[in-house]
DNA sequence: TTATCTGCAAATAATTTGCAGTCTT
DNA sequence: AAGACTGCAAATTATTTGCAGATAA
């Protein structure tokens, strides 16, 4: 089935077949709505997303996939305050380069910052290592989120 | 009535009342769940402490209560990966220090830690004002969290 | 007094799950 | 063939909302 050499064939394709999990037209449409439809997507936006070249796919598959795939450790899942999960790529072939998130709480605007990264990304490490150290966690991933008013909703 | 002389009167009933809003039995209980039960409470966990000093409370208004005193910044509200909302007291006079939390993901076990509080704080503070520059935003709070597996869970 | 609060029950909305049929390997 | 995966619909779960009565100021 041809669908499985597109451009995720080399990098993401193995690490779900290494677990032992198949490469499927729904798990394939979810990945490229992952890559095609930018950031901080929710369910639903991946739904969407995912429907217009899988017609079929169901939301409760979406929900499983996007689940597989964060306990993969390809998707990083988190949420900005409202009560939807958001998902995207993590650090990886298709990432776009790790960046954090600043949140309007009104309009509910994310903006992904990259800049001070460099210092962020130096100081959470030390302080995974420290914190590994210390409490005796294997730590996975980090969420650091800045919230508050957009310009235009701060009057 | 003197619901109203226990001590949280000095520090939060009168943010409460300059908001124009009203000091009431159920906000007090609330209040006192806050600050007898510990840190990342769920807002169940807020209404069956705060049942026992006022067994009518109804669910609906711990959550209310709990919107307003955060929305009041007097309660600092986030989450931690499983789908409820953790509320604690953002730092002020009831705050037990400032601290970031460390999460299992397996056991869901919440760690406050203060390690690195201090070179976290400089570095959030200094980024605070970078971003709040470069985008414009008025930034009010911050979310900042390590996920991983404690020890027990790691095997 | 009167606007704010309340408890309750019903309504939402996101996410999960059961299941029987369909595919990947 | 066998187990993994699917779509659908029904079930769950956290949270919100409408409303009539109660209450703080």
């Amino acid at each position: 089935m041809k669908i499985h050499k597109g451009h995720h064939g080399n990098c993401c394709c193995g690490k779900i077949r290494g677990f032992g999990r198949r490469i499927t037209p729904a798990r394939h449409a979810v990945l490229d709505a992952l890559s095609t439809r930018g950031e901080h997507l929710t369910a639903e936006d991946v739904f969407k997303a995912s429907s217009r070249r899988y017609p079929n796919i169901g939301l409760a598959t979406v929900y499983r996939t996007l689940e597989l795939f964060t306990k993969l450790g390809m998707v990083s899942k988190f949420d900005t305050g409202d009560d939807k999960a958001r998902y995207e790529f993590a650090d990886g072939p298709h990432a776009k380069g790790h960046h954090h998130h600043l949140v309007c709480t009104s309009c509910r605007r994310i903006v992904d910052y990259t800049d001070f990264i460099k210092e962020e990304m130096d100081l959470l490490r030390k302080t995974e290592e420290g914190l590994a150290k210390k409490y005796g966690f294997k730590i996975n991933s980090h969420v650091m989120q800045f919230y508050g008013l957009c310009r235009d909703c701060a009057r």
